[in-house]
DNA sequence: GTAATTAGCGCAAACGATTGCGCAAAACCT
DNA sequence: AGGTTTTGCGCAATCGTTTGCGCTAATTAC
């Protein structure tokens, strides 16, 4: 009743602690015992309702069944889903997810990498604020580790990522094609990969097509959407005649605004946006936008990590870091 | 460079590793440590970086500075938000949080709840899927523990739910308000609390106010709105004036239907929603609903957790269990 | 009848940190 | 100078598991 032990099952079966472990941990037959000596052993625990110390048992092995998930801000429900996502995944394998929240701070980042590694987790998911890998290649080297969501160009670790420079690319020529000439784009955290590829696909495609092109704004945030959209569109004489807004929640703020503005998508403005917003379908007029696979990142990315820790449990060569920029698509919609 | 453990430290300073200890972690004034000895251990500590190994800390201390959270479907966007939103409160207090699945299973939620145990988190915070309190209970009695969203009419524990009676009844009336007079309200997991409690509320509704009310479906999911909505209004002699749908996963499939049936919210048939969403006021009409204050509700429950957690380690009674029924509001828009 | 296997199991050392108890040396008092 | 207190620190047990190694007894081989 009180305690449940491998020393109390063996005190109360009268086999040794080693013999009661190697039977409950399934390792009978590797250590040839005897039949007998299982069935007591197994009796007695489960009558007794013994389940074993996690915590002792991740001391000594060095393992716990659970992988850190690193993201920049949980709150943001782009990073909720991602979380969910990759949660859902890893309990499907049988692993539990340890998240930790880095608030786009490299400090935090650090911090809880740190702590990833003092718990012994046994792989990690990150979703990178940190504007180098070192940090990031340093513990890959000692815990299997794969980016998500966000990477780094010259890097040795394995990551699975948008192709954000497509994405916007193919959204940007997208307008293009429809006539717009003078494009606002509403930018999100201007440090994060994703960010500048986005950044880097709108200007190449308005360059190349000799249209005019208009950076804004700092955050992935409704608040932001807003602000800039307001700025933009305030005043009578605004030149922009179509919005890019680099995220959903952008994107909510950029509609308020419009609004707000008497404003109509699609008639006034051409608008698009990026991410993937079941409910973007159902706004009116529905929004085009550049869909990511997040479920598709996600997957690959645990495969990845699951491969490389299984390289490691047998002491194989580690595979080759699988870098994958996973395209993005366009949905057609109403709004331009 | 290979290893860093009290007792590596304790070999290079000279000395014992209980010193190292004690002074590592703060207590080096309790146990009145010489300054020279602080000095020569902090200095040599985070010159080698030396971190703590929390697996084998916890193992002594039986702490963890993690909380279990405990949701029946991280795949579904209003546990994915509350996860978020608790998650993040965590964080804010310093801890760190295991989030498992149990998929709607008693089996699983069996499994995960022994799983926390045997990790020593600190609390758990479990959206339960049960219908008998008994194994929470008795959890509870081991580990701080609160239920959130999901409770239990009698038991002894802490919970922090909405008041889904008082939502559905006020979402139901201001429905008959309107003139409506022949309801169909879309359910979602049946057995779950919050579901019956928003049936009851509505039914109450209903029947007190001699109109017709009927309750079809069984999952908070958008496949489940779309089949019920399309099942109820697929025909022409469809008698239902207006939707309930329990859920904003609901809601969505119900438009859907709508949709696909050229029915327009307001106009053809009134619809009203439970849940917060932000997206339900950029639909065309916007969603008159019923919003939970899930924020409140994430935040309750880690305040009482923490409370319960506070009083055990410092062995005070126990506070008398803290059951918050937070009251919804309604926000009316244009759908009915 | 002796030697070589093999089956079955236990000893004890890890893993890394915490902590109650107690011992010496230094400091103070008379 | 002898006794008491305080200061500063170390010993060793403990948490619960895992695992390399080796011991004993039974079996088989010759």
């Amino acid at each position: 009743m009180e305690k449940n032990t491998l020393l109390t099952i063996s005190e109360r079966t009268g086999y040794s602690v080693s013999t009661v472990s190697r039977v409950l941990s399934g390792k009978a037959h590797k250590y040839r015992i005897s039949q007998a000596a299982v069935d007591t052993i197994t009796q007695e625990a489960n009558q007794c309702d013994y389940r074993p110390n996690l915590v002792a048992q991740s001391l000594r092995t060095r393992k716990s069944q659970t992988i850190g998930l690193l993201v920049p801000g949980i709150e943001n429900p782009f990073f909720a889903t991602l979380s969910a996502i990759v949660i859902e995944l890893l309990g499907a394998r049988g692993y539990h997810t340890l998240v930790a929240d880095s608030g786009e701070s490299e400090e935090e980042e650090r911090n809880a990498l740190n702590m990833f590694q003092s718990r012994s987790v046994d792989g990690i998911i990150c979703v990178p604020v940190s504007t180098s890998p070192a940090v990031h290649e340093k513990i890959g080297r000692r815990i299997p580790y794969v980016l998500l969501d966000r990477y780094f160009r010259e890097t040795s670790l394995s990551y699975a990522c948008t192709d954000n420079f497509a994405g916007a690319r193919m959204a940007t020529e997208f307008l293009l094609g429809k006539g717009y000439r003078n494009i606002l784009a509403i930018q999100g955290v201007p440090a994060s990969m994703p960010n500048q590829e986005r950044v880097r696909g709108f200007l190449s495609a308005v360059n190349s097509a000799g249209a005019k092109g208009t950076v804004v704004g700092d955050a992935f945030s409704v608040g932001n959407g807003f602000r800039e959209a307001m700025k933009a569109f305030d005043q009578k004489q605004s030149s922009f005649d179509a919005v890019f807004a680099f995220s959903s929640t952008i994107l909510l703020g950029t509609i308020q605004a419009l609004r707000s503005l008497q404003l109509k998508p699609a008639r006034d403005v051409g608008v698009i946006s990026f991410d993937n917003n079941g409910f973007l379908d159902f706004l009116d007029p529905a929004i085009t936008r550049v869909e990511q696979p997040l479920r598709e990142a996600g997957s690959q990315a645990v495969e990845t990590l699951f491969d490389i820790m299984d390289a490691r449990r047998r002491s194989l060569p580690e595979p080759a870091p699988r870098q994958l920029l996973i395209q993005p698509t366009l949905v057609v919609r109403d709004s331009c």
